[in-house]
DNA sequence: TTGAAATTGTGATCTAGATCACATTCGGAT
DNA sequence: ATCCGAATGTGATCTAGATCACAATTTCAA
């Protein structure tokens, strides 16, 4: 630590001014952040930033230097294997959740990584990753919060691995469309089917094929760019 | 909990004996955790536990009421699908690692929905999960050093997801058996093909034939209960 | 030594999906 | 209205592995 300087420290540290609008979305959407100092260094800290649906929001071949947290919307986390232009969603980011993976989004290995899209209109509450660090020891409900955060990624990350490891298409399908569905609030899905073949790896023939059925099953109905769930 | 008895609670918080072995164990092992106070609670309060190869160490459903450190052998963790009976290996823990599947289990408070086995012979400092949390606030070594897990094993489990989503057997089974062989620092690998293929969630068969092609191509040779990587 | 069980080898099907090759339909720009 | 490109439908192969059905081999215990 620096000697402090008169009038740059108290700047920095205290007369910084707080968004309100991020209190009360911090308050809105993450009530287990309670502890009122920590929601002021949040909107201290914070940076509201907001994405348009399909946008690319980060590329991880460079390192993360916030953390969001979704306020509104939906993130879409995708790996992506480079060589055959592969990919497979792993999952979706909605609002209440955050993706502390600090250190690790960014150094996989080189030859396939993870982007995140916005899947929806979102909007985020960035946190620069040194805070993130700070509020550990300093804030119990940070710390439960970014442990129960990284607790629910993990789950997730393996619900995905045994979906794609045990299951067949047809499930892995309607599961995907179920969880579509939960991320925009809505049983309206506009997407193509060539997007969702993408999404489960797998080819657009086999896709368009496995919604047929589903929709002779009578738990969707079928248009051009879009999917009704039933 | 039973009424203490006075001669006893002194003796747990106070007077407690620490475990010399485990000190120098965690400095060997586990050089991130410098702190020597952090280093005395864990001798303290950590118990060391041995497993015999194969030995159940923690079965699917059950509740994790320690973490363990590694400091010998290997420890396989396997996701199961009950339903018919399939597994699949998600990573291996060898000496210096630990599984933040159990974080996230105690913590949470809930079941394990993995199984631990010895791969080999393995000894384990048990740390008693409430011990896990209060370090967390206490130590920043520990808490980085619990961070730290929690991403090598979610870039594991990332890993071993895009295996599955994108590879092909032959690889897979090529990927396995180096992973088996450095788990073991061998390259012999003692186990039955069945072993194998349900490690990989394929049929015998399939891998029986997948090793005759290694074996051909001189990668690898073959005997019973016997692989050797050449 | 002689079973008997565990392990491995091998061929014959069978199936989910990939891949290829198109035809059709829709919707927006001109 | 019409044209063009994007989205969808559909059939014909092809392939990796699963599954089934055994045979052959090894190990170990009685």
């Amino acid at each position: 630590m620096s000697i402090p300087i008169k009038t740059v420290v108290p700047r920095q540290i205290d007369t910084i001014k707080m968004n309100p609008e991020i209190i009360s979305l911090v308050k809105e959407y993450f009530t287990e952040l309670s502890e009122p100092s920590l929601q002021e260094e949040i909107a201290k800290v914070g940076v509201i930033r907001e994405f348009k649906e399909g946008e690319i929001i980060m590329n991880f071949g460079s390192f993360v230097t916030a953390v969001p947290l979704v306020v509104k919307g939906s993130i879409k986390v995708v790996r992506e294997e480079e060589e055959d232009n592969k990919e497979v969603l792993l999952y979706f980011l909605n609002a209440g959740e955050t993706c502390s993976m600090s250190f690790s989004c960014c150094m996989m290995d080189k030859r396939s990584d993870i982007r995140t899209t916005a899947e929806d209109d979102s909007k985020i509450i960035a946190i620069p990753i040194k805070h993130v660090n700070d509020w550990m020891s300093k804030y119990p409900s940070w710390r439960n919060f970014v442990m129960r955060s990284y607790d629910s990624r993990m789950q997730e990350l393996v619900k995905t691995l045994d979906s794609i490891a045990f299951k067949k298409m047809d499930e892995r399908l309607w599961e995907y469309l179920l969880k579509r569905s939960k991320a925009h609030h809505s049983n309206i899905i506009h997407s193509t089917h060539q997007t969702i073949a993408n999404d489960l790896n797998a080819s657009r023939e086999a896709i368009s094929r496995l919604l047929k059925q589903l929709e002779k099953k009578g738990a969707i109905s079928l248009e051009r760019n879009k999917i009704v769930l039933l």
